[in-house]
DNA sequence: GTGATTTGTTAGCTTCGACTAACTTTATGC
DNA sequence: GCATAAAGTTAGTCGAAGCTAACAAATCAC
């Protein structure tokens, strides 16, 4: 009869299985993962050195010039930085908020697994990965744990 | 200009930075996540349903089947998975291997979080990204973690 | 001030991971 | 057995994120 009625298993946008959600979850984790890494080293940069020169971005990144500009570009777009050819980079109000928000749970992170016994360099390389994976809740945790140990 | 820098020169494909280093290790990670999560889910949906349907592959992922075709393509190049036109998919010695691994971390992180203290459903979810960010070192205090409370 | 070095940009290439639209094949219902 | 529904595939689009090569601008050394 009709082939159109029922509207049959994916209601337009709802994953309606638990499991499907949380993978939505950690991609759309994932697609700010480098924004975010990108401004918490930029405000550092502006910390540390005075300003954040595209040259440094990509040391301490470990990419190439070319990549850097281009995911520059991308943030400005976002509005998380702005910048003026041939000059440093520099954080909207925007792009402050979002990079003190990641310091916080950076710190959050790092300092819970260097409280669980890991060492130091570990603890830097499994934090720069976790940091966009954990929950509120979850810091929330960690928090606590790191201060009562 | 700056005298404070510590590495002057890049000479080959040395990032000489040991945030660098991190983070290349954190892309490193990012490019085998999908992997990961396909070759778990493949294996589970093979024990509790026997078979791994490309169908529910994508309603678990929360992706399309069109998605879930290519990305399977990718893993029977890479030598994951077989498979054959209009069958369900089977998992390669090394696909089952991986997977056995990756089951292994996620069942640690997840009863990890969940002995802190965590809610179900958002360790779940955490636990899914969190994953595939933890080094061994980390898994072996988790693991103690979990077993001593 | 000029030449060399460093820094930055642009163009173009690649792979991945998502999507929609349109089609084919397989399975189901009756 | 056949029509229809479900599942699967193919083709094509898009943006992100990486790279190299080549060039332009700025800065340094002197
Ligand atoms: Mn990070
Ligand atoms: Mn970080
Ligand atoms: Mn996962
Ligand atoms: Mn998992």
């Amino acid at each position: 009869m009709k082939p159109s009625d029922p509207a049959p298993q994916t209601p337009d946008d709802r994953p309606a299985d638990p499991r499907a959600e949380a993978f939505q979850g950690v991609r759309a984790a994932r697609r700010s993962e480098l924004a975010e890494d990108y401004v918490e080293l930029i405000a550092e940069l502006i910390h540390t050195q005075g300003e954040a020169r595209p040259v440094d971005i990509a040391a301490k990144m470990g990419v190439t010039a070319p990549t850097v500009a281009k995911t520059l570009d991308r943030l400005a777009r976002e509005g998380l930085v702005t910048r003026a050819r041939y000059r440093s980079v520099f954080l909207t109000d925007e792009g402050r908020a979002l990079a003190q928000e990641c310091r916080r749970r950076h710190e959050i992170v790092l300092r819970f697994l260097l409280s669980l016994g890991l060492d130091a360099e570990t603890a830097e390389r499994d934090a720069e990965g976790i940091e966009h994976h954990v929950s509120e809740r979850t810091l929330v945790l960690f928090s606590a744990f790191a201060i009562r140990s």
